[in-house]
DNA sequence: TAATCGTGGCT
DNA sequence: TAGCCAAGATT
């Protein structure tokens, strides 16, 4: 290293960084592993209260690797991603089993457990042992991008493994703890994606981008691709005591493992639907009364979502029996549930019949 | 290599 | 407001 990147940064995190975020009191790897799993491509401040509430529920890795993994998931419902929820807690059983309750110190033996990949590993080395680790995060790529003019951007491989190697070239051999935390901060408050404050940059002097002036040309976009629409039948199948029919999904796939309301092929017309309950459920249903429809956009598609409330004489399913409950509406919500699901079954005032 | 996996904030 | 994107990993 001939410049002063390092030297330069955590000057200015000393002065303007974030130092009392919930996961920076008490270091210990499980918490600094959980708070880094939860912030995998989701914001600081949509993490706060789930990791508060994580950490009250499975303040150790043991109460994690013991818990039920429903109770995991509903601390997980409404964070998104859920492979992260059932990884942790696969993880937190291995710690246990391969490692005798104690997190492993080494890159290689954090990446072999699930859910945890190069950056996540290094982020946990700098965080919890304060050893020297380059981490490749959304923030870093943003700023390392710009401040090297690196061209294309991050899905592509030459452009990845050229951000890495000015990643693994920056990081400092002192104070790595600190460093990790400051070119983050950095990125998340001043090399913003928009707006960038360059005026208050402590890297501004070596910034390639700015000399260039073409600081928001870095890094490249990912081209884009038209979402494809989808479509499904939402059951709200109701008894005769008000409770509602939940099912849980398989363990792949969208909301993985996620108790949810039943759904139908959307090749159904409305006048079929009672005929199809019965032949799923196995369930005699009243004719379904249609509520407004909404349409739920994730990252690659469109999901139309069809609501269909049902009555039902008597509330018995035959297949699957495990796979099923009858629940009150409270009951419902204190799984882990999808978020329109939530919503849905939280806001029944705004459903309105068609 | 490219698709998949969620939700909420921002513009 | 519709699209982009965030403390990425897995398949």
């Amino acid at each position: 290293m001939t410049d002063r990147f390092a030297e330069r940064l955590l000057e200015w995190y000393d002065k303007h960084g974030r130092h009392d975020l919930p996961w920076h009191q008490d270091r210990s790897p499980y918490r600094v592993w959980v708070s880094e799993i939860m912030l995998q491509q989701t914001q600081v401040t949509t993490v706060i209260p789930y990791f508060q509430a994580f950490m009250e529920r499975f303040p150790t890795v043991q109460n994690l690797a013991e818990a039920p993994a429903d109770d995991v998931l509903s601390h997980w419902s409404g964070l998104g991603y859920y492979a992260r929820a059932r990884n942790l807690q696969k993880a937190a059983v291995q710690v246990m089993e391969d490692h005798g309750g104690e997190f492993p110190d080494n890159q290689d033996k954090l990446e072999a457990l699930p859910g945890i990949g190069r950056s996540t590993a290094a982020a946990i080395i700098a965080q919890a042992w304060d050893r020297r680790a380059a981490i490749l995060d959304g923030n870093v790529k943003r700023v390392l991008a710009r401040y090297h003019a690196v061209p294309g951007w991050p899905g592509q491989t030459t452009t990845l493994n050229a951000l890495w190697a000015h990643a693994e070239r920056h990081t400092p051999h002192t104070r790595a703890r600190d460093y990790t935390q400051a070119i983050m901060d950095l990125g998340a408050m001043v090399c913003t994606r928009s707006r960038p404050a360059c005026g208050e940059c402590p890297l501004q002097g070596g910034c390639e981008a700015r000399a260039r002036n073409e600081v928001t040309l870095y890094p490249g976009s990912k081209p884009k691709k038209a979402k494809p629409e989808k479509a499904t039948w939402m059951l709200i199948l109701e008894d005769v005591e008000g409770r509602i029919l939940l099912e849980q999904r398989p363990p792949s796939g969208i909301w993985g493992g996620l108790w949810s309301l039943p759904e139908l092929d959307p090749a159904y017309g409305a006048e079929e639907l009672e005929e199809a309950c019965e032949q799923r459920f196995g369930l005699t249903c009243s004719q379904p009364d249609l509520i407004t429809g909404f349409r739920h956009t994730f990252s690659h598609y469109h999901l139309h979502i069809q609501p269909a409330r049902l009555q039902v004489a008597h509330s018995q399913v035959i297949r699957e029996p495990g796979t099923h409950r009858w629940l009150h509406r409270d009951e419902a919500l204190a799984l882990g549930l999808p978020a329109p699901v939530r919503s849905l079954l939280t806001n029944p005032e705004q459903a309105t019949l068609l």
